[in-house]
DNA sequence: TGTTAGCACTCTCTCTTAATGAGTGCTAAC
DNA sequence: GTTAGCACTCATTAAGAGAGAGTGCTAACA
């Protein structure tokens, strides 16, 4: 049995339908609301056809139909009429994006939330990848006796401040000293590549002080495992899930929140080393808590290198057209944000 | 009509009850579970005078008792006895605060997951009120042409950076100066007095250099605006709100996650200006969408200066004897941990 | 051969009704 | 002042009856 244009129509029909009421399409519903020119036995006949194909099915005997997801795999693919982002959001996204900000987190922070409140949907966005991403340079300054803010500033452009203990009375002149000698050395290298092989290098280096050496790799060190394991998530509108219809089951909400608790799991629905724009649709989620949620993700560059990726996710009931063309405005403007302020 | 011994002792046994099992207690049950040496139908009939005075309530004729707002306000002021942290969870409160941190916001997120870890309530921190805060020292770090990193120590020891146009190219000596100017005529006054008026003498003193100083201004208005506004709420454990029966339906869930999503409102739960600790039961909360809600609260200082205040909220429903003796212990443990530092 | 009308059948949803049970207030006896 | 007894109330639950939406199948039709 092959798809012939009527099924097409009829699938788009039921999947279009069930999307915007959330309710099982039966063939007189089809029949009258959309203008196919057949009866609605015919349409009967048809619908049997496609859920022989595995494209829809049915919750119980003598209920109407609703996509598999196979079925919305198939409307993504082959059916959907490609959409853009409108006018008025693109002006949205425009003015919110012309917005003065300082840093990076914040054009994070602030993309996740334009994206929940523009689909409805909960947004999901990794934010660069700091392992990744190389040493720049860095600095010393007074804090407290015994204690100084180390401000390092990554290549990516973030920068960031530690308090650490240095133990022991140090001269502004020693410091500086360090520091020269840690962004001779350093700069241009990932973290991790720090991390192994060159303090060591470093130690040799700057032996003559040890002590003060000692210190210096030690708070490094920790601020080094630190930026590894963190990789931050950012979470955006989880409470459009609750105005869902597939949500109504506080249980579901419960599991779902869970796991929005912990970012780990996370992480793995947005595919993040997979280039460009992706659709997960229903069981094709590696999560079980997500099987009945799809994800459209995408990764963002910055110079031409990917560097994290963002992403909506809904019930697999969801508006595929206007989240894709939303998530794929959005990566290109973010991308386009980011390498700006290079 | 007076409460005497037996009234109290009635009362107490309803709001454990209640607390424990969250059904309404009748006066078979308070027979057979408590005993208080009479029948059910004195009970009963000392029941009707609790009524009376408005410390039980009948959710509808012919259903057990639960207690009012009045009624949990009199045992927690009259009856309650006296709790104090577990020997175990002291323990889990020790070794937690012993791990080496480094940010303010990192003791204060601690902080605040703890709490709800603790006590299966959602805990909310209001972290170090930053416009109270006064200014200690500013740094200018070099970071790309045309922009540099804006250094800001504050006197409660927080460090935060910003990136700032400068503009023009200036050389590292021309920012050292005016660094110096900044650093000798602020240091001490808070940011909204730094704001009001020290920004004029500032650029009296440093009019030679008009348009370095203009652009200074500039940045250092926008970044004190911020943080003006800004004075951030740590939330924990808002989905124990989601086991408590009282949010079996979804309806309430949703408003109270709208609110925990809008900080703003938050704030006034914990009335952060009332120093020392707080319960604050049911409908004498400000905020409608709380009257089924308490808070205990309480707050923190740095060197004898409330900062700060934690707290934790739960169903009116709660386990008040536990929750105070934690927040109790927390608020000092945290007033302890922060005095270390400095 | 494809399309359509007709019809019996299935299954969910909702509304009604009845039974159960926990708990009360009142009265009268102790 | 305390208690036993009893009639009464009201939420909760289970069972049953329609109603409604939708299907699959058969037979007629173009």
């Amino acid at each position: 049995m092959q798809m012939d244009e009527r099924k097409r129509k009829i699938l788009r029909a039921i999947v279009q339908d069930y999307i915007a009421t959330a309710e099982p399409i039966g063939s007189r519903t089809i029949a009258r609301k959309f203008d196919l020119g057949v009866s609605p036995a015919t349409i009967r006949n048809e619908m049997a056809d496609l859920e022989d194909l595995g494209l829809i099915e049915q919750p119980h005997t003598s209920s109407g139909r609703v996509p598999s997801d196979a079925g919305y795999r198939y409307f993504v693919d082959c059916l959907m009429d490609p959409q853009t982002v409108s006018d008025e959001q693109k002006e949205i996204i425009e003015r919110e994006s012309s917005k003065r900000i300082h840093e990076i987190q914040e054009v994070i922070s602030h993309t996740s939330r334009l994206l929940s409140e523009l689909t409805n949907l909960t947004s999901i966005v990794l934010g660069p990848q700091k392992g990744k991403s190389t040493f720049g340079k860095m600095h010393f300054l007074p804090y407290q006796p015994g204690q100084v803010i180390l401000v390092i500033v990554k290549e990516n452009g973030t920068v960031e401040n530690h308090i650490v203990d240095i133990g022991e009375n140090l001269t502004t002149d020693e410091l500086q000293q360090v520091a020269a000698v840690f962004n001779q050395k350093m700069r241009g290298y990932s973290l991790s590549q720090v991390k192994r092989s060159l303090l060591h290098e470093i130690y040799d280096e700057l032996s003559r002080q040890r002590l003060l050496i000692d210190n210096t790799l030690d708070m490094l060190r920790e601020i080094l495992d630190d930026n590894e394991q963190e990789e931050r998530i950012y979470l955006g509108g989880t409470l459009n899930m609750l105005n869902q219809p597939e949500f109504k089951d506080l249980g579901k909400v419960k599991t779902l929140f869970k796991v929005f608790e912990e970012n780990e799991s996370l992480k793995k629905l947005l595919q993040p080393y997979q280039e460009g724009l992706n659709v997960t649709i229903g069981g094709e989620n590696t999560l079980k808590e997500f099987k009945g949620c799809s994800v459209i993700s995408a990764t963002y560059k910055v110079n031409g290198l990917t560097i994290g990726a963002v992403g909506v996710l809904g019930p697999t009931r969801m508006d595929y057209g206007k989240a894709i063309a939303i998530v794929d405005f959005m990566t290109r403007s973010l991308t386009e944000i980011l390498t700006k302020r290079r």
